[in-house]
DNA sequence: GGCTATTTTAAACGGCTGTTTGAATTTGCG
DNA sequence: CGCAAATTCAAACAGCCGTTTAAAATAGCC
């Protein structure tokens, strides 16, 4: 195992549980057990760092989800939202098979991602793969054309916030639910259930 | 101007915008004008200051959100969850006359509190306001009895997602929808367009 | 006015942060 | 092997952090 995947490896988990700020490099590196220069010298810089961390996610993650996105564009007219959203289902779950737990990591990143740092993840992801966007928006409207382009702005960060924010405390509530519940909950239930949601929330009625 | 409100008033903004672990203390006795060491001595430590900050917002707001959410229980036998949901509406937007921009700062100090501190606001707030909780769940059950206890508790945190996420990057969002659609939005428009969302969302048909 | 209690102040504390340095070590290749 | 390039390492850097201290200033009351 190379220094530069230990390092990556070490981060992700850290970065996902407590944050890319509440992360220290050497927090990384002691999990990592590579010297604390490493980072520096392999990376540039902690910002450096972090790009890594998600590019190594997005990169296999984009172009599953760009051409399960075509997919349902082509083979239905007019696709219901459920079938949309449910497209994500497959790319991000097959996450877990490129590394244990990856889904889960995936976008509790995500999270924290979009609320640390002022906004600057969502300036890398949308400049870096604005093809999953255009995608996207794209099979949304053919799923519910009335929808104008400011609702479907609003919608569809009303979405993002729901999955990304869930996932960011996902633990803690996978925790709740087994205590409460006595039921064993994992991120594909929890995916399956968030689902309908957002789709029932996209798909709301227009209020004008 | 006491100095002890001097600080609350500087932390809270700055709280809102970066974060509680994003904020330093001298950030906010720099903006309040006071000494470093008024915090220590109003407050004890940085901790206790965060709590007082929330404290100010919930000590406002949770009596109202009672109110509403029992009448709302005694006048309809069956209220859709569009009116449950919209009860939320007036007690919020009346932070704005208890301070300037109070509805929008309050929401996004709960965005922070959310995913920083990993799950300590969610500890405070459940425990020291816990009426709220329990009248809003009782709202919901009201309006749609067929949702188990565990389907709830799912959609009611996706809800709180969607909320808090947004609230939390709403200066952003407002920003992108004021350059792309050249459309001015305040807080009291978002949260016209996310209570349909969220209505329909936890309305969303159950899949067994 | 004088005395006490409260508040404000400047300075320093130890500890943690990301980054840099230069020497020691390991690696890969002719 | 021998040499050069790549990597690892311990150490130190400057800077920021929350908190504490003790003296100075202010306020309130007899």
């Amino acid at each position: 195992m190379s220094t530069k995947n230990k390092i990556l490896d070490a981060a992700e988990v850290l970065f996902a549980d407590k944050g890319f700020n509440g992360t220290s490099l050497r927090e990384i590196t002691s999990h990592a057990e590579v010297n604390l220069a490493a980072v520096n010298y392999h990376f540039g810089s902690k910002k450096e760092l972090i790009k890594a961390v998600m590019s190594r996610y997005m990169n296999e993650l984009a172009p599953h989800l760009e051409s399960v996105l075509t997919a349902v564009c082509l083979d239905k007219t007019k696709p219901s939202l459920n079938e949309v959203f449910s497209t994500f289902i497959d790319p991000l779950l097959h996450l877990n098979s490129f590394k244990e737990n990856g889904t889960s990591i995936f976008l509790q990143l995500l999270g924290r991602g979009y609320t640390d740092s002022q906004g600057f993840l969502r300036w890398f992801l949308t400049t870096q793969y604005p093809g999953v966007f255009t995608k996207f928006t794209e099979a949304v409207h053919k799923a519910y054309p009335e929808l104008s382009a400011e609702e479907m702005f609003w919608r569809l960060h009303f979405t993002m916030g729901t999955i990304v924010f869930t996932m960011s405390s996902s633990d803690a509530l996978i925790d709740i639910a087994l205590s409460d519940f006595d039921r064993q909950v994992d991120i594909a239930g929890v995916i399956k259930q968030v689902i309908p949601y957002v789709a029932a929330g996209v798909a709301a009625p227009i209020i004008r």
